[in-house]
DNA sequence: AATCAATAAATTATCTATAATTAGGAGATG
DNA sequence: CATCTCCTAATTATAGATAATTTATTGATT
């Protein structure tokens, strides 16, 4: 292939693992046996067990000492969670970001949006999703705040596979839209107050999908 | 002891490095060779590496494939963004506690704003100040979030024990006792506005000190 | 300055020990 | 007599140590 050269087995591993999890391949509470995926990859355990860890510190995965490790489940009130830290993070990435957007990053996010659009299926529905916001927040320059927001966003594509949200029947783009709007008017805190606006509903909008 | 039975041997590493990190002891850029470290506790390299996984998750460390680790750095503009990003899930912890804080743990903060006064030195205060915060934020139920203030607060204790910030000399009790009086007359809101001014400021004194 | 050998360090595999779970059987109780 | 509980043995899985391999770095020599 072609990025498959010096990168560490755990970093491949825990990607795969992520990947697994995310899309609902691996279901919430299964237990994941170190040796069955070491066997699996053709491993030993011990690049295995340095993944595991990493799924620790993304939620995705919970580990007990001398217990094993089983995928996280996900409860109505940790999607609240999430939702809500998104739109806190988001809020003040998009803030800082907006001095440093170009009108060529904003077409592209715009671009991003139609192809949202144009998806038919979850998986590029979300993968537009993730260009969009990735796209107008990267330019605030903060490292460790964009990490935390990727794994943020990472937990929040769980519920989304796993059907809870039909979020990406709904109309996501007018949001997107009035949120690009306002930051090519330079209205940088209504654009931030949108854009936590549309994040934060997802957990609502979740929580009333499972009672309704 | 106590509990040092059964827990993983990663976990005392992970911990005893961290400390050593935040308080200076080992300083930033320093390199950590898994062997060394290893020899030093005892064991093998093995939960040497697991422990640096962790780290590198709470971001104390930096590690390059096939090159190894090194404690990270933190310039100013990363001493600002862990204050902004306190700032933002702070709040937002201290709007979901609100309704669920009891007069006595308003009390057990007020004591310990008192500690924080009596401190004569940097980790007795830092101590306070932290039971302060946990405490406030706790009752708000959102385990993810307490655990990524958590981490931020780490990475804010190690720019206090670096000398940067001369806080604890400062009047934070005015700001933790105002926060508390709102707490009091429910005025969730204002209360978590002054949290985030009181955690935010941290990064602009930060940046004054080195300047002036 | 550049190349190649020597050294050091990170990464991974194999092997061992220890803790946890399960299975089976003995004894007790209804 | 059947069933339930408790205890012990056997299996399984995690955790750690040691050994082997691969990659980076250093130093010497041309």
């Amino acid at each position: 292939m072609s990025t498959a050269k010096s990168e560490p087995l755990a970093a491949r591993i825990s990607r795969e693992l992520s990947d697994r999890i995310v899309t609902g391949r691996i279901e919430a509470g299964a237990r994941l046996r170190q040796d069955h995926i070491a066997e699996e990859f053709g491993t030993s355990h011990v690049p295995v067990r340095e993944a595991f860890r990493r799924l620790e510190s993304q939620g995705l995965v919970r580990s007990e000492p001398r217990r094993g490790v089983r995928v996280a489940g996900f409860t109505h009130d940790e999607v609240r969670e999430v939702a809500e830290m998104r739109a806190a993070l988001e809020a003040l990435a998009l803030r800082n970001a907006a001095p440093h957007l170009t009108n060529a990053i904003l077409d592209e996010a715009e671009e991003a949006t139609r192809a949202g659009d144009r998806a038919r299926d979850v998986q590029s529905w979300e993968e537009a999703n993730r260009t969009f916001h990735r796209l107008i927040l990267e330019p605030c320059g903060m490292p460790r705040l964009l990490r935390a927001i990727d794994d943020l966003h990472t937990a929040s594509s769980r519920f989304l596979f796993s059907g809870w949200r039909a979020e990406w029947e709904t109309p996501t783009d007018r949001d997107h839209r009035s949120i690009l709007t306002a930051l090519r008017a330079g209205d940088s805190d209504r654009a931030a107050s949108l854009l936590a606006h549309h994040v934060g509903w997802i957990g609502k909008s979740a929580y009333r999908n499972k009672r309704g």
